[in-house]
DNA sequence: ATATATTAACTAACTGTTAAGTTAAATTAA
DNA sequence: TTAATTTAACTTAACAGTTAGTTAATATAT
C-alpha cells in the first residue's frame, strides 16, 4: 500500500533525525547520517522534508505537540493545591521520561535564545488558563490564611526548577551526589519535591 | 613587547571564542568569524590554539577556573544554614550575572552529556569539601531537631534547582510569566528562594 | 480488456559551496 | 641575524542540496 510505506519512510527519518538532533544539534547533525540511520536515501529527506532547517523544524513541533498532549491530559483535575502540585511534578516527570530526546533538544533551543519555546509554552499554558489557574490557587490560599505572603509567580518558577532540575542536569548532580541508583533517585524526589515545597508554603 | 602584544592577540581571540561558541556552539561555530571578531588572521588561532576544538577547550577550561575562583571566595565564611544558603544563592547569582556567556555553553555542554562539567564541578566541589559541609549542615540542624527528616541530598538538589532555573530558563520563564522587569524579578528572586527553602526546611 | 498517461516514491551519482586547516613568504622584535 | 609573529593565498574534505532518471501503482482513454 502507498499510504502505508509513505508514512513509514517518512517517520523513519523523522525518529533518526529525532536522534541525530538529540545527541549533535541542529549545525552539528548531519544529513547523511540522518538518511543512514532511517535506511532512505538521502533525496529522500528533501523529497519529504525540503532542507535540513524544515526536518529540524519537524522534530521540534512533533515534540512541542506532544507537550501539548499532555498538557491537555493536565486541564482536567481542579482539586486542591496539594492534587495539583503533585499532578505538576508527575507531569514534568512523566514528560522527560517517555521523551528521552526532549531534554538536549529543549537545552540546546534555549541556548540559543529559546524564542520558539518560549513562544510555544506560553501559548500552550495560557490558552489553557493553566497559568492564571495556578496563580490562583495559590492566591486564593493566601487570601483564606491558609498559604505565606509569597510572590505567587516567584514561588511557581521555584517549584518549576525543583522539578526541572534533576531532569535537565542529571549528569552533574549524579556526579557531584554521588549518585549510584538513579532511578531510585528520581522516583523518590516527586515526592520530595512537592512536600519541601508545600512546607515551605504553608502558615506554620 | 612580545609578551604584551602576545598575550593582547591569544586574549582577543579568547575573548571572540567566548562569544561564538556561546552564540553558535562548537559545531555552529565559525573559526572564520571569530578571527573577524578578535580582529587576527585566521591562521593566529592555529597558532594560538592549533585547532578549533582546542579553542572550544580553553574557552570552557577559562569559565571552569572562574568557577574554581568563585567557590574559592566561597570557602571562608562557615556560619549557620541561614548564612550558608545565601552566600550560596548570592554566588550562583553573581556568577551567572558575570559570565553572560557562560549559560548558553554550559546548556549545550550539557545536552552532549556534561561529562565534562560533571568531573569538573565534582572535582572543584569536593576539592574544597563543599558538598560534605553542606550536607552536614542540614543533617546536625536535622540531628538537634531544628530541621525537619529529609533526604539531604534531595533538598540540597531542590535548592540548587530553586536558584538556577531561571538564569537557565529565563527566556520562557519571562514569557510564560509575562515579566516585565527582568532584572527587579531576578533580584528579589535570591530572597525569595532562601526564604522559602528555609521555610520548608524547618520544623514548625 | 488493453494500452496510455500520470503521479508518488524512490535511487545513484553529481555539484557547488562552505569551512577547517596549511603554507610559504613577509614583517617585527631582540 | 635569528626567532617569534603575522598575513594572504591556497588546499582539501565534508557537507547540504540537486538532478536526471527508475519503478510501481493508479487512473483514464479506446
Amino acid at each position: 500500500m502507498i499510504k502505508d510505506s509513505k508514512i513509514a519512510t517518512s517517520a523513519r527519518i523523522l525518529a533518526a533525525a529525532r536522534e541525530e538532533f538529540a545527541t549533535h544539534g541542529l549545525a552539528g547533525a548531519r544529513v547523511d547520517r540522518i538518511a543512514a540511520r532511517a535506511a532512505v536515501n538521502k533525496a529522500m529527506l528533501y523529497y519529504h522534508f525540503n532542507s535540513k532547517e524544515k526536518l529540524y523544524d519537524a522534530v521540534i513541533d512533533e515534540h512541542l505537540s506532544r507537550i501539548g498532549e499532555f498538557l491537555e491530559a493536565q486541564v482536567t483535575a481542579d482539586a486542591d493545591v496539594e492534587m495539583v502540585l503533585e499532578n505538576f511534578a508527575g507531569f514534568i516527570n512523566d514528560l522527560f521520561t517517555e521523551r528521552r530526546t526532549l531534554i538536549p533538544i529543549f537545552l540546546r533551543e534555549i541556548a540559543s535564545g529559546g524564542e520558539r519555546i518560549a513562544a510555544a509554552f506560553t501559548a500552550a499554558l495560557t490558552a489553557r488558563g493553566l497559568t492564571r489557574r495556578l496563580r490562583k490557587l495559590l492566591e486564593d490560599g493566601r487570601k483564606r490564611g491558609l498559604l505565606r505572603d509569597l510572590d505567587s509567580r516567584q514561588a511557581i518558577v521555584s517549584f518549576m526548577g525543583m522539578n526541572l532540575i534533576y531532569h535537565l542536569l542529571s549528569p552533574v548532580i549524579n556526579a557531584v551526589w554521588e549518585i549510584k541508583d538513579e532511578k531510585k533517585f528520581r522516583q523518590r524526589r516527586r515526592k520530595e519535591v512537592v512536600d519541601l515545597f508545600l512546607h515551605g508554603l504553608k502558615v506554620r
